[in-house]
RNA sequence: GGGCGAGUGGCGGAAUUGGCAGACGCGCUGGAUUUAGGAUCCAGUAUCGUGAGAUGUGCGGGUUCAAAUCCCGCCUCGCCCA
């Protein structure tokens, strides 16, 4: 095509039918070899296809598997679908067509993008979260949570969304809407199963230390357990026998709680509350259940609520004190009541100002009629801790409630079970039978997997139950072990099931007899790098951390941690062009003219930003039309040469131009017109000085893909290249291993030079080339002579001079002593190596 | 409000962690080659100044012989938490 003659179609073709054809990149267990197990988050595969911020976490890790088989390790690089999900549902429910029909197309079509792009990836370890020989095993380690007690069934609070049948997680819930759709969201009581997930919170936290994660993960981690020290207290009810617990985690406060409240839905709210003001709780208690958890707790809200007309017995100092009802308190939080103490709490100020409640000082130090203070001082108001700093008052008073077996000292989370089952169809179902007298029973190892009948109709049914309740043939079934009747579980699996686990199904994929050998896992486990997008900082890899440990509990797997190493690429962005109503323009439609931006029939100027790719802004940039152009290597090369990996940058078209001229002058750098090899190559030996350039290159190479530094490994590949253009005869012992170490970036290439320059096999398994850190010494090196700090003259010197040899040199430069004339030297600050600085008056 | 991260040429970004700021690439300028090029090759390109030189890493201070890098105070942006 171009008349470099750079045909990256045909080459790029040629190799990955030869990887295909030749397995090359098949890994099995070989304990003579180090291992290493590199992981990607494996994508949903939704119907767009794949847009160019994916490949960029795939590109790093293919770079990195390429340059550990290089190095004689034995390399785990698999990749699958963790398929199960909404869309695909939605898309059933408006069709009528089976879930699996589009799911299986979009794993197709993803496959073949990846294919395209050169990674090397095992493909006989695929695998596909919603084949059912893999939920089989989900299935399977959800029955031994089940057995562990881990699972259980429980009335909760949760998010329903009417239009879509279904529960929601909290963080699919925005200002009461399901933020894909926009349909409302309201509280609703549900039978629910849940998972314990809060009896590893202990764990979950303090095995962070040992993970080499991002701190900012791991303290979003830290963040979502939330563990707090605090202390249960216990309040009577004036009047009545009731009585109340409330968490807290300033005890020491206590004598300044002026009023209790209770959330919406705390069973004694309608119970305590008087007859007088019950037309009201009544209302207050409904309107909450249409609010989420999230919107409720933001700060910045006008606080509401309502009094109960009961009154709390503060147990410290026998004071009456209100109760009031009020939605920033939440359920699922400690119990669901708490002490307000508005002089120490900002929630609990608003609310007391708001309402006019009192406001107790309890600790000095702040000045309470203008805000909440928060802070440490001397406790005051308190009669049995008055004197004391917080920390000596929180232990006093806790042990003081203990002794009068009113309360006592409690760890809280905010970390809470987890909401393990949603109201779809397409989802992994519960192996799990309900018997006419309440009991429920895992199904029997043997009968797995439970696998998803067909249906008709992908609804909730007409009374609201799930999908599933259609298939009644499904439903009913019987006890196998006494026959009698029974029915299934008919509600599934979020999606995070089939991707809690799938690192340890690439282990062992077709094992039909367990989830996984235990050789496998020995030799593979744990993972040595895990990449992925920062999105799921939380969820997803704190309930896969939930699963292994059970998992290492029970004796499956041999780690506490799953993913010893965790890296997180940024996003790529891209240009987006906007008139002036807001309407977004594709890159084509725009041209520059002068700084500004119109479109090409000269609408404009129009607003240009960097945002996120999305469809609706019409920058969405997809790798194959990128491969159809400049081919995968350009791609992968461009992908990692942008910026540091971790980092958000935008994608530009000029930027592939440029790696794609780079690729184009190595293979003018190694073939001559004819397509054969390069007169310049031969056997006659190189320049001077490229054997040490070569040096140089595998040296930063190697030292940056140890530090995924990969833009600037990219940087280094381009100065060897500059060099060699310059140079009149290269040796083939120069150029194979710049092949070489080329090769992780831009396998096809690499391939294809390989074997022009005559060999038969694939470089996959080559050796890393080494390089000789004695011919990398320079024999001269260039010190700069700065005077009072500023660089005067730059000196050559022999590379080993010394402080006396440099100095002499540095005081003979014409230029320094012209600045040092008439002066006096004060210090000589005299580096060998590196520089000398001499300070003057 | 708290935590984390970032801020360097026209642009993406380098800087062995206190030692020559701007590697590499894009873009731009000039030249060569070409029927032509948006192909290729060569050279130049932080700013001001003809020049010597001066200035310069978000802003203001400080430490140091020496600061993009360390310390103090602030500003802006991003993410997370409240």
């Amino acid at each position: 095509m171009s008349s470099s003659g750079y045909d990256h179609g045909a080459i790029e073709k040629k190799w990955q039918d030869f990887w295909l054809e030749n397995n090359t990149f098949k890994s099995v267990i070989d304990k003579k070899k180090p291992k290493y197990y590199v992981l990607d988050m494996f994508p949903y595969p939704s119907g767009d296809g794949l847009h160019v911020g994916h490949p960029e976490g795939y590109t790093a890790t293919d770079i990195l598997a390429r340059y550990r088989r290089m190095n004689g390790y034995n390399v785990l690089h698999p990749m699958g679908w963790d398929a199960f999900g909404l869309p695909a549902e939605r898309h059933a429910v408006r069709t009528g067509e089976h879930p699996a029909v589009v799911t299986n197309q979009n794993c197709a079509t993803f496959k073949g993008q990846i294919q395209r792009l050169g990674l090397s990836y095992d493909w006989d370890r695929e695998i596909n979260t919603t084949d059912p020989k893999y939920y089989k095993w989900t299935q399977w380690i959800f029955e031994v949570l089940f057995e562990r007690g881990l699972a259980y069934e429980t009335e909760q609070p949760v998010n329903w969304c009417p239009a879509l049948g279904t529960v929601l997680a909290n963080e699919e819930v925005k200002d009461g809407r399901y933020v894909e759709t926009g349909d409302p969201v309201e509280r609703r009581m549900m039978k629910q199963w849940m998972l314990r997930i809060t009896e590893y919170a202990d764990r979950l936290l303090e095995d962070l230390d040992e993970l080499d994660w991002p701190e900012s993960i791991k303290a979003m981690q830290r963040e979502w357990i939330g563990r707090s020290e605090g202390a249960d207290v216990v309040f009577k009810v004036a009047g009545t026998g009731q009585e109340f617990t409330v968490f807290t985690t300033r005890p020491d406060t206590l004598f300044g709680a002026t009023y209790c409240v209770l959330a919406p839905e705390h069973p004694l709210t309608l119970e305590v509350c008087s007859a007088d003001q019950r037309a009201e709780v009544e209302a207050y208690v409904a309107a909450a259940a249409k609010k989420s958890a999230q919107d409720r707790m933001k700060e910045e809200r006008e606080k509401t609520g309502v009094f109960t007309g009961a009154y709390a017995t503060n147990p410290v100092n026998g004071e009456e004190v209100p109760i009031w009802v009020a939605d920033y308190v939440l359920a699922e939080y400690g119990y669901g009541a708490i002490m307000a103490v508005p002089a120490h709490d900002t929630r609990d100020y608003e609310f007391a100002k708001a309402f006019d409640l009192p406001i107790v000082e309890v600790i000095s130090g702040g000045d309470i009629s203008k805000e909440a203070f928060t802070g440490d001082g001397i406790l005051v108001n308190s009669q049995l801790i008055n004197g004391l700093s917080v920390p000596d008052a929180k232990k006093k008073i806790t042990d003081w409630l203990e002794q009068h077996g009113i309360g006592k000292g409690t760890i809280n989370y905010r970390l809470r079970d987890w909401l393990f089952s949603r109201q779809r169809y397409w989802g992994e179902p519960f192996p799990l039978i309900k018997l006419p007298d309440g009991a429920v029973r895992a199904v029997p190892m043997t009968d797995l997997p439970v696998a998803l009948p067909e249906l008709d109709e992908y609804k909730p049914t007409a009374d609201g139950q799930p999908p599933l309740a259609r298939a009644t043939d499904w439903v009913d079934t019987v006890d196998p072990e006494t026959g009698a009747p029974a029915q299934r579980e008919t509600n599934t699996m979020p999606q995070w099931a089939g991707s809690c686990w799938y690192y340890l199904r690439f282990l062992d994929p077709h094992n039909d007899e367990a989830a996984w050998s235990k050789e496998a896992e020995n030799y593979w486990m744990p993972i040595d790098l895990y990449v992925g997008g920062a999105e799921h900082a939380v969820l997803h890899l704190l309930y896969a951390r939930f699963w292994h440990k059970v998992l290492y509990d029970a004796g499956y797997v041999s780690t506490k941690e799953p993913f010893m190493k965790l890296f997180n690429q940024g996003m790529i962005l891209a240009y987006s062009y906007q008139d002036e109503n807001g309407k977004y323009y594709y890159p084509r439609e725009v041209e520059r003219r002068g700084d500004d931006w119109f479109t090409k029939d000269g609408t404009g100027p129009l607003k240009v930003q960097i945002e996120k790719m999305s469809k609706s802004r019409y920058n969405v940039v997809t790798p194959d039309e990128v491969v159809a152009e400049y081919g995968a290597d350009s791609v992968r090369l461009y992908e990692m040469f942008m910026g540091p990996l971790d980092r958000e940058k935008p994608w530009t078209d000029e930027g592939i131009q440029g790696v794609h001229r780079f690729l184009r002058r190595v293979w003018a750098l190694f073939t001559d017109e004819n397509g054969g090899l390069s007169g310049k190559i031969g056997d006659a030996g190189s320049d001077a000085g490229m054997v040490k350039v070569l040096y140089k290159t595998i040296k930063a190479v190697t030292h940056d893909l140890e530090n995924m530094l990969f833009n600037t490994a990219i940087s280094r590949l381009m100065e060897f290249v500059n060099a060699a253009y310059k140079a009149e005869r290269l040796d083939r012992a120069v150029m194979e291993p710049f092949v070489l170490i080329l090769s992780p970036f831009a396998p096809h290439l690499g391939e294809e030079l390989w074997e022009r320059l005559g060999h038969e096999a694939t470089l996959a398994y080559e050796p890393w080339p080494a390089y000789d850190e004695s011919l990398l010494a320079e024999d001269t090196v260039e010190i700069p002579v700065q005077v009072n700090g500023k660089v005067r003259a730059r000196v050559t010197v022999p590379a080993d001079a010394d402080k006396a040899a440099l100095l002499e040199a540095a005081k003979a430069e014409a230029n320094v002593r012209q600045h040092l004339e008439g002066k006096q030297i004060v210090k000589e600050i005299v580096i060998p190596g590196r520089m000398v600085n001499l300070v003057a008056k």
